[in-house]
DNA sequence: ATTCATTGTATTGTTGACAATGTTCCCCTT
DNA sequence: AAGGGGAACATTGTCAACAATACAATGAAT
């Protein structure tokens, strides 16, 4: 089963395993700093190691997965210091897809939009916190604006390379007590502002909402190194 | 003498290979869209295919460059349509990196690069045109700007994959006969704006800076293709 | 003459074996 | 008994041969 599932499409073995290890990666199937065995990966997807190093070297030059030579290869995992760094890059990376959004998403696709947002406030009800932050793809405010902004060079940047990544850590450390509740309120002000064709109101809105995400996760974190100061390697 | 350039550190064959191609590739000596084959690769360089694949795999997973299956690989090249696409990602981020800087870099690291700009100036006294764009590396002064961001994911993404790609382009496109003056007296304010520490302004006069610089092609390449309507691929 | 099929060639994809390096555990020395 | 050295093992790196696919050229049929 491993192999027609590998090459369903025309694709070669070594896709068909760059596209199950990222995937097993980016949806966290596989915990971050876990060590990858060729010998392992070779036998439970029935490929030769050539096809597979090929793939792993791939996941490398997206930096996945990090290799050190001759002893093996971990998948990658953030420091606290990356996280910061990537919600700086996601701010100035999604505002700005936010303001291209506002210019070329069709009404459709905004009335679309409002739905989702409107979905979200029946049906999880502001009950369970943490759930918010768990859609996924069509489901995720983020995703969508992102594919609204019709940059391709910016979705790939956003959702294939980093947005996995980010949303495992969002899952992890935005549990803050009031904080969905609040990020609901944020995303109703982006989409009125796209709605209203407002690029500059919507960039900004989008840019204050991520820097309040990492302010929260900078202020959980710093507490948290104070109760338990021997946590991180 | 491939080898010992190719292993001199403790790298591996693979590492070197991908080295030396990424350099050959990002400095321009391989133009975009070129077809390379394996045979020819492996030989010049005296290794193996296996190490070789695996080189050029981690190219494709930075994008550098494209494969088609059974069909062979390609330098990654930019359409119009991407050229302009990454301008708006690099006004996002170098945006970031602007304001970034104002805020971290150290008063000697300004200092530095009031001193470029200074050497541009007396050096080239804006007469060669095309040459201001030529810079490189220390003599960049958004390279200099980015470093200054001490964002060394930021740093990565726009040095690392984006940086030469985007030089490349710059250079053929952007010499058009006032540009080069406008854009010293643009870098001249966002320089005066980081040592101010005026992060807000920085990202600002950046921002300007790019999109003005991606207007500037935008026409340049729309009057171009009214002249010579059968370019394009 | 043009188009389609077919065969031949070249290139890529895959595999298994071999070499080199890193790691681990045991034994020896102090 | 504790620490260092070395051998055995496991894992990664490299290579060369084989299989499969795509491209090109040749020839036949309309």
């Amino acid at each position: 089963m491993p192999v027609s599932e590998l090459r369903n499409n025309g694709q070669t073995l070594s896709d068909g395993a760059f596209e199950r290890i990222q995937n097993a990666i980016v949806k966290g199937d596989i915990a971050p700093g876990t060590r990858l065995s060729e010998q392992y990966l070779s036998t439970t997807f029935g490929i030769g190691r050539g096809p597979l190093r090929e793939a792993i070297r791939r996941l490398e030059g997206r930096r996945l997965v990090v290799r050190i030579p001759h002893a093996g290869i971990r998948v990658a995992s953030l420091s606290y210091e990356e996280l910061i760094e990537l919600y700086y890059v996601r701010e100035a990376l999604e505002g700005m897809a936010c303001r291209l959004a506002a210019q070329n998403m069709t009404e459709d696709e905004i009335a679309g939009m409002r739905d989702v947002l409107a979905m979200h406030e029946s049906h999880s009800g502001l009950k369970h916190n943490e759930s918010y932050y768990q859609q996924e793809g069509d489901l995720d405010i983020h995703y969508l604006i992102i594919q609204g902004s019709k940059n391709s060079t910016l979705s790939d940047m956003l959702c294939g390379d980093l947005y996995h990544l980010l949303r495992m850590y969002r899952y992890r450390y935005s549990a803050t007590p009031k904080r969905p509740q609040q990020a609901f309120a944020e995303h109703h002000r982006i989409i009125e502002a796209i709605a209203d064709r407002d690029g500059e109101l919507a960039e900004l809105l989008m840019r204050r909402h991520i820097s309040a995400s990492r302010r929260n996760i900078e202020r959980r974190l710093l507490a948290q190194a104070d109760d338990n100061p021997s946590q991180e390697e």
